[in-house]
DNA sequence: ACAAAATACATAGTATAACAAAGTATATGG
DNA sequence: CCATATACTTTGTTATACTATGTATTTTGT
C-alpha cells in the first residue's frame, strides 16, 4: 500500500527524536559511538545508520552539548567516548520538558 | 544558553509529528487548515505555522491520504474542508502502532 | 591460512520538511 | 479608513536523516 510513505514517516520522525534519544541515554552513562547504536537497537528497536550517528556527534561536540575523549584499546581500535557537558545537561532538562508536553497532547488528540 | 539549539530542535520534533497529529485530528472530524492550526493551538500548545499547514496538507492530498472540498461561505472567504480517505486510516493505524512503541522506548530510555 | 563479517570511525551527496516571509483576498472593529 | 483577523498560497532557506563509500582493525568461519 503506502509503504513509502510510512517508512519515509519514520524517517523524519527520527529527526529529532534521535538527539533526545542519544542525550538521554548519555546522561547517566559513557558511551562510545558504536555502543550508542548497538544499546538502542537492543533496549528501543530504534535502528541508526552509523552515517547517522557520527555526523549528529560531531554537531553535539559543536554545540558543546557532549564532549569526547579517545580510548586505546588493550586490543582492537580506539573508542571515542562521548559523555553530557553541563550545558548538555540543561539543555536535556529544557527538552525533556517540551518532549513531555508534546507526549501528552498527542495522547489526548489520538485516545 | 542554547537557545537556539532548543528552538531548532523543537522544529525538528515536528518533522514527522506534525504529520501524525493533523491526521488524527482529522481522524473523527472534518477541518479546514485555518482551524486545524487554530484547534491544534488550543488543545496542545503546538505552533503551526500556515507555510508550514498548507504544503503539509498539500502533500496528505498527493499521497492521497485525505481529501478536500471547498465549502462556500454565508459570508467570508470559502473554505477548503480536509477529511481522512480509506488509505489514511489505514496508512493511520500503522503510525500509531510505530508511535506507540518509539514512546515507550524512549519512556525507557528516560525513566 | 584466508575470506568474510564484525567492530569502529568518518565524510560526501541527496531528499525531505518546517519555517520565515511575502502575497492574494475578504471581513470586521475602532 | 486602517489595522487586524480570517483563509489560502508560494518561494527560498535551513537542518538533518539516510545511502553510499571509505579507512582500518579484529574476530569468526571453513
Amino acid at each position: 500500500m503506502n509503504e513509502t510513505f510510512v517508512t519515509n514517516w519514520k524517517s523524519q520522525v527520527k529527526k529529532g527524536t534521535l538527539t533526545f534519544i542519544i542525550l538521554n541515554v548519555l546522561k547517566n552513562h559513557e558511551y562510545y559511538g558504536y555502543e550508542l547504536i548497538e544499546q538502542i537497537r537492543k533496549h528501543t528497536e530504534i535502528e541508526i545508520a552509523e552515517g547517522t550517528l557520527y555526523p549528529l556527534m560531531n554537531r553535539l561536540k559543536t554545540e558543546e552539548l557532549v564532549t569526547s575523549k579517545w580510548v586505546e584499546q588493550e586490543t582492537g581500535i580506539p573508542r571515542k567516548y562521548y559523555s553530557l557537558t553541563e550545558a548538555g545537561i540543561e539543555t536535556l532538562s529544557q527538552m525533556n520538558i517540551y518532549w513531555e508536553n508534546l507526549e501528552k497532547s498527542i495522547k489526548k488528540i489520538i485516545q
